[in-house]
DNA sequence: CCAAATTAGTTGCAAGTGAGACTATTATCA
DNA sequence: TGATAATAGTCTCACTTGCAACTAATTTGG
């Protein structure tokens, strides 16, 4: 009596497909040829944009678990990216910048994820910014807001 | 010289960060209380569909790793949710199927990711065909498309 | 000023997951 | 027919990740 329930056209599915693709599609230029993964790579993208911040300021904007981001900060810094500023008057803040080696990485990697996303937009066409507002009412009502850290 | 990139208003991260956070809000409904996980949701959810399937069925159409949907299969036969049908000529095809309890258990569950589908698409609002029509040209470019096993 | 609470970051542990080896079964084709 | 390939499903291993306990530093309230 009720219609048939079909996971296929289940948005939830189709989003959670679709991300993980996108993600899948975008680990394939960091991550083989730099090594990273992605939460290094949003530890490297989130220092380069602001050129330096802490980790607990990490976790609140890339809603990132704290001991993955410790993770990942311990890697770039093994790997030279990433180096601990000297520390402010609250010593258990460590302020966290790119290396000079790390700001390389950096620039070289985001006109390639720029690529990766002028693609999608591109395939999203003229309901780009149908599509965009409707993601950001939807980040709202699931109260994730593009809100920075707070 | 170039524009800051921004984390934050990367399309491939938003997209991430949204699917992450509806998988989380749609296993609330089913995980707590049933005590299934997102893959044995979607063994239950296939199986109902069809009223039976193979794994290797469920394997392409959900495009879950097969050793993923091998676990989940095991674990629903432990809780009574599915059983194997009769082998059919080849006996290395295992059809499965609800049993009867499986079958009230999806159908109770339905319902309720219907109605949490149902959130997200009121979001959508007067965008929702638009927003609907890219998904499925996203899917298309990225090769993923709701094409069903083949 | 001191005890308790709070915050930043690290780490051990357990649960989950993909890759790929492995078994069993069926198909292909010389 | 018989050897080889292909397919379905299971299982082991290594790796990842979240949780929660833990350390260290700072703040708050009495």
């Amino acid at each position: 009596m009720n219609e048939p329930f079909d996971l296929l056209q289940f948005l939830p599915f189709r989003l959670n497909r679709l991300a993980a693709e996108v993600s899948r599609r975008l680990h394939e230029i960091y991550g083989e040829p730099y090594g990273i993964d992605v939460a290094e790579w949003r530890v490297v993208a989130t220092l380069g944009a602001r050129g330096g911040a802490t980790a607990q300021e990490i976790v609140r904007s890339t809603r990132t678990h704290k001991s993955t981001i410790s993770r990942a900060v311990s890697h770039l810094m093994k790997l030279g990216w990433v180096e601990r500023g000297r520390q402010a008057k609250d010593r258990r803040n460590l302020e966290l910048q790119l290396t000079r080696l790390g700001a390389k990485m950096h620039d070289e990697i985001i006109p390639l994820v720029r690529a990766a996303e002028k693609d999608i937009l591109l395939t999203l066409g003229k309901d780009t910014a149908q599509v965009l507002s409707a993601i950001t009412r939807l980040e709202a009502a699931l109260d994730i807001g593009g809100a920075d850290d707070r």
